[in-house]
DNA sequence: TCTGGGGTCCTAGGACCC
DNA sequence: TCTGGGGTCCTAGGACCC
């Protein structure tokens, strides 16, 4: 029943009930090779980064349905996933030791292609906003629709089953869908019939639906939190949803409200289209900790580079630029530095980078990163869209004029030609 | 699960300002 | 001299997600 206290009168019209609809693609990158390999389709297959000889440090990214019947799974350790399922590339070319393994235990590898799932993405995009208002796109495989102006809850299924066969058809990958009148509920629908599901929670059915299930199927919740929560007695949604939430909040901070919202199925969040990134960042891992400063310099330098390529690239300024170095056993480092004033200098990037990496040159090091943030997308674009809301609003003013002008810079995205830096950054190159 | 890469959000202490 | 209260920004770390 809905218990929940409600704010008479005020934010009235926010408190509409809506139709949510979350659609997650199953195994998207293994659908993707099936898509241009069709003799991996049935087969067990693996996709991910590090397995080819003499690379070892590498994870699974996507294992198929088939593969995770051998025990693989997404963020295994590669050697792990081989030790499971051995590849069928070296079993056919009868290099592997073992003589009493079959054909039928081994499984097919492939290298993440991310620019191929991108194209394919990107064709499933196109088909969701045709079927919807607005679409959050939560990563390359998964968004949020607000398909309440579309359909009404007594055929939300024939809707949802129309998404489906249309992306199936259009593209040939399958999706899961789950329906529910909130962002929450609606991804843990698209989970609860996968692969291939559809799950509608009609918004009397909610409590029912999430009651029994386990906290970690909860979004936010990890291996710590569903730890603790353990800890505290609390093991499914409704032992959540019944609990009395100070302990929650006291334990978890404002995640523990969250928390305590989330299990009784209240989520007032809409659904809105993603915003610009906060930020970027390039990190890779060496094969065995590195104590030597000239590798890890070397790599800061390639990392840097790639940070400061992509931002220019994409037309953002940094405010904000920071180091990771991870030692063992897995200690994650970070520093950071911020400017006075959003730049696009690669060479500052470079410089920052390996003034913030000096503390741990001479420690070893098994991974390392380079971060760019406080990211600023002042583009032309942007600057005079701004500027004709404001108009339209009555409320134009020209006092953000200076910001508009640093951006012109950098607008330039795919001009790769360097040199010329918006007025005023020069003199930035300076600080460090 | 001995651990890849790219992200987001939250927390907590300290600096600094009024 | 001892020291209130509020606000914002910065930094480092942690948990989580795909």
């Amino acid at each position: 029943m809905s218990d929940g206290p409600r704010l008479p009168g005020v934010e009235g019209e926010d408190d509409e009930d809506r139709i949510v609809c979350h659609v997650d693609a199953d195994c998207f990158y293994a659908a993707c090779e099936r898509l241009r390999d069709p003799e991996l389709r049935g087969e067990p297959l693996v996709v991910g980064m590090g397995y080819e000889a003499g690379e070892t440090n590498g994870a699974v990214a996507t294992a198929s349905y088939e593969a995770r019947e051998f025990g693989v799974e997404s963020a295994q350790a590669i050697s792990t996933a081989l030790e499971r399922l051995p590849r069928r590339a070296a079993f056919e070319d009868g290099v592997l030791d073992d003589p009493d393994l079959e054909r039928g235990d081994t499984g097919y590898y492939r290298p993440v292609d991310m620019e191929y799932y991108e194209s394919v993405a990107a064709d499933v995009r196109e088909i969701l906003h045709d079927c919807a208002d607005v679409v959050r796109e939560v990563s390359i495989d998964e968004a949020y629709l607000d398909v309440t102006e579309r359909t009404a809850w007594e055929v939300a299924d024939g809707f949802a089953r129309h998404v489906k066969d249309r992306i199936r058809r259009e593209v040939g990958v399958t999706v899961s869908v789950g329906v529910a009148p909130t962002m929450s509920t609606a991804k843990i629908a698209s989970d609860f019939d996968k692969p291939d599901g559809l799950t509608v929670v009609e918004p009397g059915d909610v409590q029912g639906f999430l009651a029994p299930l386990a906290v970690d199927l909860l979004h936010g919740v990890g291996p710590v939190t569903a730890r603790e929560l353990r800890e505290m007695g609390l093991e499914t949604a409704s032992d959540v949803a019944t609990a009395d939430p100070e302990p929650l909040v006291d334990r978890f901070g404002e995640r523990g409200r969250e928390l305590y919202d989330r299990a009784r199925g209240e989520d007032d969040r809409r659904v809105e289209p993603k915003g610009d990134p906060k930020s970027f960042s390039r990190e890779s891992a060496f094969a065995d900790p590195v104590e030597a400063p000239t590798p890890k310099y070397e790599l800061i330098e390639t990392l840097a580079a790639a940070v400061a390529d992509r931002a220019r690239r994409e037309g953002a300024l940094y405010r904000t630029i920071g180091v990771k170095a991870v030692t063992p056993p897995y200690d994650v480092n970070t520093r950071e530095r911020s400017l006075p004033g959003p730049i696009d200098d690669p060479d500052l990037v470079d410089r920052i980078a390996r003034d913030l990496f000096t503390e741990f040159e001479n420690a070893p090091v098994r991974k390392l990163g380079v971060r760019v943030a406080n990211l600023e997308f002042a583009t032309a674009d942007q600057a005079s869209l701004e500027s004709w809301e404001r108009d339209a609003d009555g409320i134009g003013t020209d006092s953000d004029a200076v910001s508009a002008d640093d951006g012109s810079a950098a607008d330039t995205a795919p001009d790769s030609d360097r040199g010329d830096r918006p007025a005023g950054q020069s003199s930035l190159a300076d600080f460090r």
